[in-house]
DNA sequence: GAGGCCGTGACACAACCATGACATGGCGAA
DNA sequence: TTCGCCATGTCATGGTTGTGTCACGGCCTC
């Protein structure tokens, strides 16, 4: 099931295209304004954005700019008729395609479904936190878009912490789930292993952002 | 340099279309009806096709649908203002894109340099990935247009990895999807395969640009 | 200020992977 | 049919990189 974050400030056409979309299956996002897109662009995810492009406050362009900025989700722009010069524009600004308005909900379910395809099962799957990027499916990490080099143990660790963020691990439960094999040996290899990985993804791994110290816990990815 | 195959009735179109895309560095080939492109279809390979719906003879959608059964080139419809249905049969006959009449030479360029990034980084009907070229239809691999043979296995487990480029593949998964009857034996028997791949397909064996090591993963096709 | 908790750096060995050699078996040519 | 080639699986080797452990020292908490 895919994500779609609809952009749209007019009530009656958001309202419609999201009754229309989720009806063929989309679980769709509706918000107002690009304030509201880019901030719902971080925790939602979506695999793609529909853009409408005459927005009060922040226009079009600069949410389709700051979207590409932020990574390769596919977006849509919605144009009003006739306005060549705003599609040119709008795909120079990094839109993947458009859609001229009066919208029917068929035309945008079909060109979502052409940008899907296209995008297919390459990149639906990025996970940011911040300014980190993970992918889960090509094992990579990047961090603001320059990839970390990191090792096996120090990346299932990543993925295990990420993977809920805001919750603490135990070192206990970090040896059973990233080390798997019962393991015996001292937990302060976890220590080790946070502190190596804190050296590649963190500015300064000395007031950590990413993975910090829950002191008598253990450790826990994200926000406070 | 890419390749414009415009089939389009209109000598006025058609003219004025060709001269302002050859003038921003495009090969074009301009035909007036579709069985004209057809037939050039298969001599030109273009890079992307432009198709007005509306032609003598063939028209638009059973050009489309023959182009689509001939391969993956990407198409461009050309398509009359406000015919949204017309838009959507185009889609669904398997164009890419479309463009409304009266056509702005600066929004067809546009879109043509759409069509043709997305296909950089996807597939047309040759993959192309660098300088290798990887036809699944016709199980020929080449490189800098040179055939590069390949045995059985290396052809499944390069087809394996270039379909899903930038993922990771485990030892296990392409032992499962590759060599298919459960096996039992050495995952390092995937490593051999591998190594005789890349000693076909890389520049440098040593340090290898296709298939690449994911150090405790597997291995991943592709970009970093 | 004391005790516990954690960060840090060093180091040895263990895991992982590339590589080349070799045995086997299938398939086509003569 | 027989021979020979080629594809494939197995193994041993060696180099590189990752990892577990330890010891020390700083910092937080009580």
């Amino acid at each position: 099931m895919s994500r779609v974050l609809l952009i749209e400030d007019d009530p009656a056409v958001r309202e419609g295209l999201e009754l229309a979309l989720t009806g063929h299956g989309y679980r769709v996002r509706a918000v107002e304004s690009g304030e509201q897109g880019l901030d719902r662009l971080r925790t939602d995810l979506p695999d793609v954005v529909v853009l409408d492009l005459m927005l009060p406050g922040m226009d079009g362009f600069e949410v389709c700019r700051r979207i590409r900025a932020a990574g390769q989700i596919p977006i849509i722009m919605l144009t009003a008729r006739g306005d060549d010069m705003d599609v040119v524009a709008g795909l120079e600004a990094g839109a993947d395609d458009y859609v001229i308005k009066p919208v029917q909900p068929r035309v945008l379910e079909a060109r979502i479904g052409a940008v899907l395809r296209r995008i297919g099962r390459d990149q639906a799957e990025l996970e940011r936190h911040g300014d980190l990027t993970i992918d889960r499916a090509g094992i990579v990490v990047t961090k603001r878009g320059v990839p970390v080099d990191l090792a096996p143990t120090e990346l299932r660790l990543l993925f295990e912490l990420s993977g809920t963020p805001g919750r603490v691990h135990s070192r206990q439960q970090l040896l059973e789930s990233v080390w798997e094999h019962g393991y015996f040996g001292d937990s302060r290899l976890v220590d080790a292993c946070v502190q190596r990985l804190r050296a590649k993804i963190e500015d300064d791994s000395a007031a950590p952002v990413y993975v910090r110290t829950v002191r008598g816990f253990g450790y826990r990815f994200g926000p406070v």
